[in-house]
Formats: structure tokens, sequence, C-alpha cells
DNA sequence: GCAATATTGCACCATTCCGTACCAACTTTT
DNA sequence: AAAAGTTGGTACGGAATGGTGCAATATTGC
């Protein structure tokens, strides 16, 4: 009822009251901007955040040039799992993708807070499980489908968590995402833009006809959206930033997606 | 000093001797024959498995046909990862992928256990996070390696988890694991073979050199390796069955790897 | 408006990998 | 010892992807 501690954040919205309100005392919000480097790899983490818009990458590195995205984090999940899992650093970096806003906590208070409300620990927990979920199926992805399809996957990830159909992305930026050349993305792309999936312009791309993207992507969607939805419920947008009309404004993790609806169905 | 309760799989070694004691009243013995399914895709987990030989593959699968290894166990780790999250249950299959033995606790039981003893949701909650890095690197190397660099890999995490360098393993059984045709494994381990770090026969690949391995995997080997010894210690076996010198048997995970060293020496 | 920069389009060739098929060699069963 | 099953070797064309370079176009900063 409160209006002053809703949260469009959906790891917020589902803690129980008494937990979120020992929470919101320690949250501040923040600005992400694009390129904000939130983690470097095995340095402390400082602050766990919760995106409340735009979206987070978590990148793997080899040698210097041999990265690629493990994880994928918007409105419905929050950075810093491993200090969740008692660690106090990653190997990976995570910085914003697309920018956004939120609300952080710094590590330390994050900590007091998961010993003095262990509810809180279990929902983090539930949504490192979902995370592992979506980093595996990453590997599946990265392992079995080609450019188109995998791209397909990450469109709509991305639209999932965006507001808007215009995702604001280089050709450049996908290619390190998903580890292939950038040409290979310019060409997957064109193929996209041929089946009048999605529109293509300088550094914008717009979803145009998400069921078609579903079907391109095939397997390699829908299943971690699946758990994600089992361990955590509907990420269902809350309103817009006033301006906007009051109506959600995003439903598609919850509904949209007819392959992962099938996943989830098959669980019984 | 009581034998009877030294077991070999490394989480029970490290394990405060309070937790353990309390554990191990649980624990059963369990034979882990080749092909035994440990959890079914989308189906309650019954029992948490510590191996103390031999090892376990953990597999996503997309639609029928691809299907893609994504977690890999052996002593130095456990399964169940998801019930010490909060669930019950994992979209992804678990099998034992080389026959060995170990120790094994019903699920109630683990669960009473975790709460009773925090110090062991502490350690095994480590342990997740260790797999989690490995399960990234998985898409690191599915995304961004070739065949031969990721059957390198492959056979280095399988090598770290035998006591011999006798691995039992057929073509087809590497060609699922990676995610590759058949032929492409048989091509690729030809090429190995030609280099002499390895020797294979029919159902047995046998490694002659280790180092040249390391060189080969390159950067797919190794940073999930130094997580986990920065995480939880060096893997270190205790002594082989009676009959074997008391030796131990491996400290490859500890201390073979000299790119594994290198990457953990990076962090400082 | 102009220059500098970022982004995209495209082209070329080499390599890797896939889908498939078929047979040989080995092992197990009968 | 023969049959059946498993495993491995090899080959073929075609598709996908990588590495690279460069030009064309849009955007940004001045």
């Amino acid at each position: 009822m409160d209006q002053s501690r809703t949260y469009r954040n959906h790891i917020l919205k589902i803690l129980p009251r008494g937990d979120l309100s020992a929470l919101s005392a320690y949250l501040h919000p923040i600005r992400l901007p694009a390129g904000k480097v939130l983690e470097q790899p095995n340095e402390p983490i400082r602050q766990i955040v919760f995106p409340d818009s735009g979206f987070i990458s978590v990148v793997a590195s080899g040698k210097q040039e041999r990265r690629i995205e493990t994880g994928f984090v918007g409105f419905e999940g929050m950075t810093g799992v491993p200090v969740v899992m008692g660690d106090d650093r990653s190997p990976h970096e995570t910085f914003v993708q697309v920018a956004g806003a939120g609300h952080c906590v710094e590590t330390d208070d994050f900590l007091a807070l998961m010993k003095a409300q262990p509810g809180l620990k279990e929902v983090f927990l539930r949504f490192a499980l979902a995370y592992m979920v979506q980093t595996a199926h990453t590997a599946l992805a990265n392992g079995r489908a080609r450019i188109e399809e995998r791209l397909a996957r990450w469109l709509l990830m991305a639209h999932d968590r965006m507001e808007r159909p215009e995702l604001p992305l280089t050709h450049e930026l996908l290619s390190v995402m998903l580890g292939v050349r950038r040409p290979g993305v310019t060409d997957a792309l064109h193929r996209l833009e041929g089946y009048r999936t999605i529109r293509a312009r300088r550094g914008v791309i717009t979803i145009l006809d998400r069921e078609r993207l579903l079907e391109i992507a095939d397997a390699s969607y829908g299943l971690p959206e699946a758990e994600y939805r089992r361990l955590l419920g509907d990420p269902v947008r809350g309103p817009l930033a006033p301006g906007a009309n009051g109506r959600p404004a995003n439903l598609r993790l919850a509904g949209g997606a007819s392959e992962a609806r099938g996943l989830a169905a098959r669980e019984g």
C-alpha cells in the first residue's frame, strides 16, 4: 500500500512484507547508464543491484578477446549472486548493457540483512537457481544453435526486459555477446529482417513479430523463462513512470511466450 | 581419526567435524554404475550424491536430440545443487558417466540437516557457486572454442577426477557431451593422438601427456578449477582402496595444472 | 556545415563443422 | 563358430562460420 515502497523489480516485489521493509531501509536508487561496470572480475563486489529497467550482462572471458555473455539480468533479477552464495567476488564482468535505473544495497548491509531476515536469502537463492538454469541454457544454445537462432533468443530475452520494442543495440555489441563475428550478426539480422520479424536501423533494432521470433529461436528460448516463473512467479511489470497509462506494459515473460508455456506445461 | 568417517569426497572432507558427524549418520554408501540416472528432468530429486570415484554428467536438452553437457561432477563435488538452493527438481538430467562409488543422503534428511547445521549449507553453497562458474565456462568454451580444444578440456576434466589415466569413453559418448558429430570427435581424437597427447583404443582413451593437453585446451581449461580451489581448497585424493600404496593418487586438480595455477595467481 | 567517428554493408577465401552414409573392426551373445 | 550389436574409420558435398579488409553511410562533435 505504501507507494514509495513498491518497486518495479520483480524480486523486490515478491519479498514478504517484513523482509522488504527491512531491506528497503538500505536500498537506494541507482542510475544504470549504458556501459557502467557493476562488478569487475576477481574484485570485491561492492553493491547488489536490483534493476527496475534496462538490463545487465554478465560476461565470461578466457583470454583477452575470447569473451562471451553468460548471464542476462533485467527487472526480473539482481546482480551479486556470488554474494548470496557466500563469496565476495566473481571471475566474470558485470556491466549495464541497456541503460536504465534500479535500486542497490551495499554488500555489507546486504549480508547483515540476509542474516537477520532468512526469508530474504531464500528468495535470492531461488533467483540464483533460475540464473543458473539460464546460464546452462546459454551453454546449450552456444553449442548447438546457429547464429540466427541464438540471435533470435537474445533479442527475445532483451525484449522481455524492455518496455518498448525498440532495442538500442549495435551489431558489434551483439557479436560480442554471442561470441561471433560482427558481419555474422549483420547477415543474421538481415535474414530476420527479411522475415519481417525485426526492423534494424542504425543502432536500433525494433521487434516487429515476436511470435515469429519465438519460432525461429525454437527450443533455444523458453526453458529458463519457464523455470524462472516456476521459482519466482510471473514477472509482471508495474506501471510505467509517470506519464504512461496505468496498464502493465509488459506481460511477455509472463504469458507471451507460447514456446515457454509449452515447456512449463510439460512439468505437469 | 575415526577411519570409518573419512571420505574421499572432497566436500565431505572439508566439512567441519561437527557438521560431518551430523551428516554422516545419514550417509549411506552408493554404487554408481555407468549410465545410472540420478536425477530425471523435472522430477523430484530423491537423494544427494557425494561421489568418491567415477564421475557424473549433467545434461541440458532443448528438443529431443539437442542435448549437451552443462555440468561435470566427480569426487570434488556433489549432485542435487537445486535442493541446496531451495528447489526440489531440475530441468536437467543427471547420470553417471564413468562408473564409481560414493555416498548419498535422502533429500528429506539432507534438508533437515542443513537446517540444523547451518555450516553444511555454507559449504554446499560454495560448491554450488564453483559449479556455476564451471557451467558459465562451458558456455564460453561451447561458443568460442573449436572441437579439438573443447575435447582437450573435457579430457582434462575427466582426468582430474580419475585415479588412472585410462578413461573408459566412446566417441559417441563424447559427441553427445560436446554436442558435436561423432565423426568430429573421431577426427579430433586422431589429431590429439598425432600430437602424442593421448592414446585411443576401442572404448578407452589414455592420457599420455597432460601438459601438452593443457596447452591445447588453452584458456578453455583452468579458470573454473582455480575458482574451485579458491572456494573449497585443493581437492587432494585420499588413499586408494586397500591394495594401493598410501600415497595420494591424484594431485592434479590441486597442482598439476600450470594454466590453472596461472589463473589462480592472477587473483593476487 | 565540416571533420571525425561510429556503425553498417559487403566481399573474399579459408576453415570448421554438419548430415549422411557405409564399411571395417571388434565384442558380445547365441 | 556364427550372428548380432557396438564402436570406430573414412569419405563426400554443402552449409555455416571465421578472419580480414574496405567502402558506404549515419551520427556526433566542433
